[in-house]
DNA sequence: TCAATATAGTTGTGCAAACAACTCTTGTCC
DNA sequence: GGACAAGAGTTGTTTGCACAACTATATTGA
């Protein structure tokens, strides 16, 4: 059986939302710092990590830069200068094609890729250590509970259904 | 009966661990856009909101600075700066008690409780537009279930057991 | 065909977060 | 009782996030 306390400590919250986003807040904040303690060294953000992700999903197809803003986990609207230093660092590339030069299209590089392959693992452990104490049943109640918790909030067609 | 879906969609993610916090990751960024839409009007962030809050819980008692930092639902490396702010707009007052003059005492203002009547309304049915369309049952299992999740990353003696 | 509109990114600016290094004060222990 | 360590905040600096205004390109429809 799962082993979740049932108190609610009454009166330390003004109502049970809020209690709701207060602990999503925390806990959120909780194992966020541990998946920095990953990034840190690597000299990427879990944003940034994303992005290359994303990228290394759809390889060798490029993908626009808004398409990509909008597929991020949490919001970027600074998506522009993200893309910019992942640049610098040679890990993506921008191709602007001559028959929609509106666009900028970004791929990944071998050295993106590389990159990935090196965070895979310590990435994986850090999972474990994050959530690797709760069960595979209360871990898979999380995900749905959340998934509800954000629906009417989601806009449109995303990927995050 | 709740009716979270059970697909996993295997396959987006490398772990049920790493789609658990994606998960909580993406539902903090939703909720926190539509707090944002109650506190930035106010002039105030939702750090300086629960800095207010606290210190209103504690009055007329003043609460040292670092007692602050420790209580607050996210890290707060910058809380100097951020009662700099806060100071700034009356809503809190500062004291060096002369018996420990290493201390910095901290207590709100008529101001800063005023503010926090003013909130406290639009705040409630923030909440409700957050998470009012979960039943109770979902909620307090999703506390519970948050609350597992981060035991293991949280220090001693804390207010967020 | 060309003005109006829509699309796709970029840039300016200001504010917030993070980490480390620093100052000031008090407590401790030869 | 004076060096040393610990405690409590502050400040410097860099980087990230957010909103809005802007540029450049493509489409459309009178």
């Amino acid at each position: 059986m799962s082993s979740h306390s049932k108190k609610s400590q009454a009166g330390r919250f003004d109502s049970l939302e809020q209690e709701v986003y207060l602990n999503l807040w925390r806990t959120y904040d909780r194992l966020r710092s541990i998946e920095e303690e990953v990034f840190g060294p690597m000299g990427i953000t879990s944003q940034q990590y994303n992005v290359l992700r994303l990228l290394a999903v759809h390889h060798p197809e490029p993908v626009p830069t808004l398409t990509i803003a909008n597929r991020m986990i949490s919001r970027a609207p600074d998506i522009t200068r993200m893309l910019d230093k992942l640049e610098a660092s040679s890990l993506i590339q921008r191709v602007r094609p001559s028959e929609n030069r509106r666009m900028v299209l970004i791929s990944i590089t071998a050295g993106g890729l590389s990159l990935l392959g090196e965070i895979a693992e310590p990435l994986r452990q850090c999972h474990s250590k994050q959530l690797g104490h709760l069960n595979k049943k209360d871990l898979a109640l999380l995900v749905g509970l959340l998934r509800d918790a954000r629906k009417p909030h989601e806009q449109e067609k995303n990927t995050w259904s």
